[in-house]
Parts: structure tokens; sequence; C-alpha cells
DNA sequence: TCTGGGGTCCTAGGACCC
DNA sequence: TCTGGGGTCCTAGGACCC
């Protein structure tokens, strides 16, 4: 398939080893140090410097796995809120360099760079490299830039030049360039669709690229044809500029230990209902479906879901239909290590509270919807941990300092 | 590798309807 | 009482991503 050189041109921008970058420009005592960020509950690792990397550490390794690899690197505990205001500054500069900027994550995004060659009188692998200079200069923060004429070439370019890279992938080179990639270096081929591949004699990306569609659609399915067409220069994704409403938020966490006292998963799933429930109220979002996941001792997870008559953002609903989905799943002598809650069908919050079925709900959503912005409010100023429902204390006090039980959730301040 | 948390998209299969 | 076809909606589970 011939294709012109630039049908389309799209940036995708990438920041190295974010996390612990960000680390190390806010602690300029760490030069030189090897950095791991760690997991909200010091669990494992989910970010590392490039030589934490080179000494075998993962990221979702565990950290007393990580210390006996590499005992001099500093432990570090996440904080995600500068870490966004560092992205917030990011993608404010991408947006200088054009309108059409998809925030694909914390730390990378797309940019459609179609037709700006005449406005910034460059061409469009020059105008990466100053996306990518600009970063710099401006934040300190190294990224690896991609250019291309889809979004799944100009994501593989800019990882296949890290860090603080540039490659460009026209049209005319994009055979070359899927010749030195393998099958699982495109995004949306995992491990097992790799192997499967591999089985039918397609190792590398190009060799993907020139199979026949019918096979690939019996291999993959619309997914592979997806990525087929992205290969060979027909772009099917455009730019998406506004985040769109979530297909589901969930919150879950592990107990941190195995248990089989339905108390005790009864107050981390109060923990996780509150969390969801104000990041919600936060968002100005609602939800009607939810379902509670339980992680057995033996790794398996079982789920219960309700659908509501209406969408909620109430703490004390969710919390009720949270209890009730556990006794449901709950069989005598389970062992759980691990629960969480999943809300579905979210819908802005606002006029369609007003119940069709149950007025009553409806106004006292509404009425007590400041008490939960105020609470927010608290959280957002002095730390999530200001302020928790009383049920939830179990997972960090012991049993003696339980009150009784109330029908209505009682919340305590630090 | 005995294991984090929050998401997305796709597919198969069942329930239900005409 | 061995026997239709076609459509939609919903759910569970797989695979993948950061």
């Amino acid at each position: 398939m011939i294709i012109s050189d630039w049908p389309g041109a799209i940036a995708h921008i990438d920041a190295d080893c974010f996390f612990a970058a960000c680390e190390r420009l806010r602690r300029p005592d760490l030069a030189g140090r090897p950095i791991c960020v760690l997991s909200s509950q010091d669990a494992c690792i989910v970010a590392k410097t490039y030589d934490a990397k080179a000494a075998g550490i993962t990221t979702g390794m565990p950290v007393w796995e990580a210390r006996k690899l590499m005992p001099q690197a500093v432990y570090l505990q996440a904080d995600f809120r500068f870490y966004g205001l560092l992205s917030n500054k990011l993608f404010a500069i991408l947006r200088r360099f054009s309108p059409q900027v998809e925030a694909y994550s914390i730390d990378e995004g797309f940019v459609d760079l179609d037709g700006l060659r005449g406005y910034w009188r460059m061409g469009y692998g020059e105008i990466g490299d100053a996306i990518r200079r600009t970063i710099h200069q401006e934040t300190g923060l190294t990224v690896s830039v991609g250019v291309s004429v889809t979004r799944t070439l100009a994501k593989m370019a800019s990882e296949a030049n890290k860090p603080n890279g540039l490659s460009v992938v026209s049209g005319r080179h994009i055979a070359e360039f899927l010749s030195g990639q393998a099958t699982r270096d495109i995004p949306g081929i995992g491990a097992r669709r790799a192997a499967l591949l591999g089985k039918f004699g397609l190792h590398t990306a190009l060799e993907f690229s020139r199979a026949p569609e019918a096979q690939v659609q019996r291999l993959l399915g619309r997914t592979g044809m997806h990525l087929w067409h992205e290969l060979n220069g027909q772009s099917l994704f455009g730019i998406q500029t506004a985040p769109a409403l979530p297909g589901s938020m969930a919150r879950t966490a592990s107990l941190g230990e195995r248990s089989s006292d339905i108390r005790l998963v009864r107050s981390h799933l109060s923990h996780h209902c509150f969390r969801l429930g104000m990041d919600m109220v936060a968002r100005g979002y609602t939800a009607r479906h939810f379902s509670v996941m339980l992680r057995l001792g033996n790794f398996e997870h079982v789920t219960l879901a309700e659908h509501l008559p209406q969408a909620t953002q109430h703490l004390n609903i969710m919390q009720r239909t949270a209890t009730r989905l556990l006794h449901g799943l709950w069989r005598e002598g389970m062992v759980v290590n691990a629960c969480g809650i999943v809300a579905t069908q979210i819908a802005p919050a606002g006029h369609a509270q007003a119940g069709l079925f149950a007025p009553d709900a409806g106004d006292r959503e509404t009425a007590d919807l400041p008490l939960w912005q105020a609470m927010q409010a608290m959280r957002s100023r002095f730390g999530n941990s200001i302020i928790r429902p009383a049920n939830s204390l179990l997972r960090t006090a012991p049993p003696a300092r339980q009150g009784r039980r109330f029908g209505y959730p009682l919340f305590v301040c630090r």
C-alpha cells in the first residue's frame, strides 16, 4: 500500500518516568540517586528512575523486593496532587502548539498537528522537537515525542526513542520503522495476543501490518482490525479533546491481610464507598448501577451488582447498597483479601434527581448534598484522612473502639 | 510474579421479544 | 414435544493500558 508522506500528523508526547522525575524536580538534593515512588499503602512500586529500572525493579513489584535489589535507592510516598500540578503545566504547553490536544493519561498526550506546518513555518518533525525542548525549558521534565500519521504509529514512535527523544515516521518510512518493531510493541497487543500472532509466524509489526485482513480479523477481531488500519497509515481514532463521561468509577484495595470476618470487610467496603462518593460529589456525577467485588484467598473474584431505581450520589444510599450486596455475596468461611465497589451508568448530577419512583429519595439527595460538598472541601483542604465514616473504623482501630452500630453512618474527624 | 489500583474496549451468551 | 428467524439488551469475562 502506498500512502502519501503526511495524510495526517499526530504527535504523541510521553513524559519520561514521570512520577520519579517530579520527585527529582522537587528534591534537588536527591540528584544522582535512584528514586522509587510507592503506592498509597507503601505496598508496591508505581514508578522508578531509569537506574532503578536497570537494577531490575519493575512497576508493581512489592517494596520489600525492590529494597533487596536496591537498598541505596530513595523510596518516596506518591504525591498525586503535586504530579497533577506538573501535568497541568505540561498540557498547557501542548495547547500552545495546537488547540487539538488529548490528555491520554496524567503524563501522556496526543496533539493533532495536521495542517500546522504553515502556521509554525516548520516541518512536523521540527514542531515535535520544539514541543520537546519547550517542555524541558519550562518545566525541567524530559519527554519523548513521536510524530507520525496515526495515533498508534505516533505512540510507537515515542516509545522507540526514550528518554528525551524524538522520532518521526512519515508515510514513506512506515515499513522501515515497523520492521524494527515486535508485535508486542504495538499498543493493544499484550503478551497473550503477541503469543497468538507468533504461532502464525507474525513476529514483527511489519509482518502483522502485511497480514491478510481476513486473518487479522480471525486472530484479533475488531481490535486487531483497528490496529491493522492504523499501522497501515489509515487514521481511525481522532484526537478527543474533551474528556468523556467515565464508563465506570471504582474504588478497590487489598485488605492487607486475609480475613473471614464480615465486619472487617464491611469496614473496608464502607471506606471505599466513602472515597467513591466523595469523588462523585467532587466531579458532579451520579450513578445508577453499583457492584461489589470481593477477591478471595485463591485470587478468584466474585461480584454482585444492583440496579437502583434512580441515579444517586448519596453516600448513605451507596453504603446501604454496598452492605446489601456484601451480604448477598458472603458465604460462611469465606477468606477475603481485597474488596471494592464499582459504579457504572454514570451521569452528570443536577436536574435529573426528581424521582419518578421515589420522590422522597430525590428530595433527600438534594437536601444532603451541601453536607457531602462540605466534607469534600475539608478533604481537599486538609487531606483525605481528615474525615471518614465511623463504620469504616474497624480497618484501623481494634474492635474495642467501635461504637454501637447506627442505622445512619456517623462521621469521625481526625 | 503469588499479586496495585483505576480504567477501556470487545465478545460471547443468555433472556426476552415479535 | 425436536423446533423459526431475527433483533435488542444486559452481563460476565478476557485482554489490555497507564
